[in-house]
DNA sequence: TTAATCACG
DNA sequence: ACGTACGTGATTAAC
């Protein structure tokens, strides 16, 4: 059966508009705004990928969208004005479908919907695919029709065929309609049954089957329900109508005339006219198939592939790569792509000497394939390009493998889950296939280094590339591997002494609130609060720690909540959760993510080790169980004040430049600042305050948030930001140039040239802009202290190596890092990392750490 | 899968 | 009139 792909133009284009509207908006270097149309392209290949077609149409509103705007359903309803930067860019997808050479239809008096359903209901004998974000559409499905339904953003398809329509909502194709009917679409103008939302409908859907149905037993009906039905009893009948898309229509296009054409020329040149360069080079690729790389399965890698600037690529399965299986390589240099078994590559002696040697070569993910290699006793040497840590430090939202499939356009016909199914139960599936989605990857891999090295060079970001990611990544694998030593011992004690206090206080909340119930639920704990037990506050229902605080004086039970609470949580996260983490050696091995944060900090997962708890007494216990090795001290170092020193060397904040340069406490300095007294005069309650408010400006802290914090009145706090900001002038001019260069430019960077794109700064939402604006604020500070400790790590470990020392670097904890370290190298490593950290840059301000050692991380300090 | 909560810097 | 502190990850309940 031919297959025909009807897609609804306006829809799509809408949908694509406003998936990327937000941000920099994306146009041609004339300004011409292209982000709908990029989208919608998108959005179609993606569904081209999906599908297959043979036959495709595109089906338009008719009429100009400036005048007719009402004919798009979301529209209807509010009757806003389009903006300007779309409407431009309706021309400009139908350049880009005639170039396509891709039929589109339209006429005046019927909508994009009664085309598709007329055409779709007029060709039984083909197989009929829709691609809409409009889920009306879902009223056209048959045996033959499926729909592509656009679930948010420009990437996500969910497929809704007779079954999962039956599936997710319980209802048949027809019932879309009734369905509509009683809950009516404000955005349609459709006006249903007022007070039925989409439950109650499904519901009496389910009983009667249709509206009809429905008002014929209308008697069976009771109470309020009833009345509802019988007052909008014409609404209904009329939303039946309106809801109801045509399918009779005469659609005069001859299906032949709509075979999709292989790329041509001609759509070339529409992309470079248009500037979208990856989609244009896509093209160029398929227009020259003989040039498409040649896959090659062999026993020996060739000669040709070793002398360096080629991609590997380790096939492995999806398991976390302490437990991953290793099946081979493939190796790329684009026009020959290459693929050797591990039994193979463990018996070619040339292919080991050059992993092992310096040679240029470039991975995705360096940190993983130290890991693997080194599972497999394969020795392997530095690399010369990571293709992630490029991809994400030029563009922060590609955060995993996928997202940088879905933006380069990987060829995505085979996928890891088809091979290796699902993570945890990992088994080849089919070999082949393995072998070619291994080989793709490679491949995909090399087509876009050079355009990654080009964006780093463009973005200035070399230095930061080579000089500090690349390097850290290896710096990281050396510390997973170390890992930490975690005695299990201690963590059961913990444990089953938490889990006694649980059960104590439990027994009392019962007891206080009257009855038995969960207690770990936020939804149940809020009606016993809020309902039972008549407790107000304010508004909020929430039970969150920060709430309950102020009812703490309010009833008994509170504070016995916070209790609960607290063992809960070391108990389930920490007792128990970090001991499943052991691994046989009695060590943990966190993953540390490098491209995770849109600030540059690491995080560290599987389990985390940068959130032990240190705040309260009892959670600080679960950090003896952390203990170096055998004959080993734990030496941890941090920075003090990392952020402000930062703070104040950026914005170059002389009053506070010289409270550090004088080694005056900051906190200090400020409450003098914020409270006008001198410097004997600042109490520990002033110190206090004035901390807060240090640290609230680096967040960007409204005057609310910190009365707030400080459970004082807005005015007070008010009070505090002005003399902040006219104490130290300097750090409001920064914060202000802050944000209005990242209001030009949609982004912010750090000293060493990170980026971090805030799309939020120019949303229409005050909101949602107000909070791009307080990241704005931050990224820098934050982003800078997380390059400033990368690079002195690279330093330390680079001394350690140096210096022959046995000691290692095991963990960072943001401004903090951990070292095992033999105990007759206690003196000599305390040098190393102090020096290391507090010289890794000269700035404006010193930059000082302070180390402590033990025998465990609770002793350390 | 998502929301609420809470641990850290 | 509104909403109000940045950045993470793990656990639990509930859909």
């Amino acid at each position: 059966m031919k297959k025909l792909l009807l897609i609804d133009g306006n829809s799509m284009l809408f949908r694509a508009y406003y998936a990327t509207v937000y941000g920099r908006m994306m146009t041609t270097s004339n300004g011409i705004p292209t982000n709908a149309v990029f989208g919608f392209i998108t959005m179609m290949n993606k569904a081209f990928d999906m599908i297959k077609p043979d036959m495709v149409l595109v089906a338009w509103d008719s009429g100009k969208p400036t005048f007719r705007h009402e004919t798009y359903k979301e529209y209807k309803g509010t009757r806003k004005k389009l903006d300007p930067e779309l409407i431009v860019q309706f021309p400009i997808v139908r350049e880009f479908l005639d170039a396509y050479g891709i039929q589109r239809y339209e006429r005046e008096g019927i909508e994009a919907d009664d085309i598709i359903g007329s055409v779709a209901k007029q060709h039984p004998e083909l197989e009929i695919h829709i691609l809409s974000s409009d889920r009306d559409l879902l009223q056209l499905i048959d045996s033959t029709t499926d729909v592509y339904l656009m679930k948010k953003g420009i990437s996500e398809i969910e497929v809704m065929d007779q079954e999962k329509l039956k599936e997710t909502m319980g209802i048949v194709p027809s019932q879309v309609i009734d369905l509509k009917s009683l809950m009516g679409d404000t955005a349609d103008n459709i006006p249903g049954v007022k007070g039925i939302g989409e439950k109650t409908a499904l519901k009496l859907l389910e009983k009667y089957q249709t509206v009809d149905n429905v008002y014929d037993h209308i008697d069976e009906i009771k109470g309020k329900l009833k009345e509802k039905l019988e007052i909008d009893k014409e609404k209904a009948f009329l939303s039946k109508y309106l809801a109801t898309i045509k399918t009779d229509e005469e659609i005069p296009v001859q299906v032949e005339n709509l075979k999709l054409k292989e790329p041509n020329e001609e759509l070339y040149d529409f992309f470079v006219k248009y500037e979208m360069t990856r989609f244009a080079k896509n093209v160029k690729k398929q227009d020259e198939v003989t040039h498409k790389g040649t896959y090659t399965v062999v026993s020996c890698v060739s000669k040709e592939m070793m002398d360096g600037n080629v991609v590997l690529y380790a096939d492995y399965d999806n398991e976390n790569y302490y437990d991953a299986t290793l099946y081979g390589f493939a190796l790329s240099k684009g026009d020959i792509t290459e693929y050797i078994s591990l039994e193979n590559a463990k018996n070619d002696a040339k292919f080991l000497t050059f992993l092992a040697s310096k040679n240029k070569k470039m991975v995705y993910d360096t940190k993983n394939f130290y890991h693997i290699c080194h599972k497999y006793g394969i020795s392997f040497a530095d690399i010369e390009f990571d293709i992630m840590l490029a991809a994400f430090l030029v563009d922060g939202t590609i955060s995993d493998y996928d997202k940088l499939k879905e933006k380069y356009n990987f060829d995505q016909s085979i996928t890891k889950e088809e091979i290796y199914g699902k993570k945890g139960k990992s088994k080849v599936i089919d070999e082949e296939q393995q072998i070619k989605y291994a080989m793709i990857q490679a491949e995909s891999l090399y087509n876009i280094v050079n355009e990654l090295k080009i964006e780093l060079e463009k973005n200035e970001m070399m230095d930061l590339f080579y000089m500090i990611e690349i390097p850290l990544a290896k710096v990281l694998y050396e510390m997973e591997l170390e890992g930490v030593c975690c005695d299990a011992d201690t963590l059961k004690l913990i444990a089953d002494e938490t889990e006694n206090k649980i059960n104590e206080l439990s027994k009392q909340i019962y007891e206080l609130a009257g009855m038995e119930f969960n207690i770990n639920s936020p939804k149940q704990l809020a009606t016993i609060l809020y309902d039972e037990l008549g407790l107000k506050t304010g508004k909020k229902r929430s039970t969150a720690a920060d709430v309950l605080e102020k009812l703490i004086h309010v009833h008994p039970i509170i504070p016995l909540l916070l209790e609960h609470r607290k063992y809960q949580k070391i108990y389930s996260t920490y007792a128990v959760g970090l001991a499943k983490h052991i691994h046989s050696d009695g060590k943990i091995h966190t993953i540390f993510n490098q491209i995770q944060t849109q600030t540059g900090r690491l995080s560290s997962s599987e389990p985390n080790l940068q959130n032990i708890s240190v705040r309260n007494e009892e959670g600080k216990e679960i950090r003896k169980a952390f203990v170096a090795s055998k004959n080993h001290v734990l030496l941890s170092a941090d920075y003090s004040q990392i952020e402000l020193r930062m703070l104040a060397h950026m914005a170059n904040e002389e009053q506070m430049i010289d409270a550090f340069n004088h080694g005056i406490d900051i906190h200090t300095k400020t409450a003098m600042q914020i409270f006008d007294v001198l410097h004997d005069d600042v109490d520990a309650d002033m110190r206090r305050s004035a901390k807060t408010v240090n640290f609230g400006i680096v967040y960007g802290q409204s005057d609310f948030g910190l009365s707030e914090q400080l459970g004082i009145s807005r005015k007070e706090a008010h009070n505090f930001i002005e003399k902040y900001f006219s104490s130290y002038p300097n750090i409001k001019t920064f914060m202000d140039s802050t944000i209005s260069f990242c209001e030009e430019h949609g982004y912010v960077k750090t000293l060493y040239n990170r980026r971090r794109y805030i799309k939020e700064i120019k949303d229409k939402n005050y909101s949602i802009r107000e909070f791009g604006k307080r990241a704005a604020m931050n990224a820098p500070i934050q982003g800078s202290a997380a390059d400033l400790i990368k690079l002195a790590m690279i330093r330390i470990h680079e001394s350690i190596k140096n210096q022959h020392m046995k000691s290692k670097m095991i963990l960072q904890i943001h401004d903090e890092l951990i070292f095992d370290v033999c105990d007759d190298e206690v003196d000599q490593m305390m040098q190393i990392v102090k020096e290391g950290m507090e010289h890794v840059v000269k700035l404006q301000v010193p930059l000082i750490a302070d180390a402590c050692i033990g025998k465990t991380w609770y002793d350390a300090k």
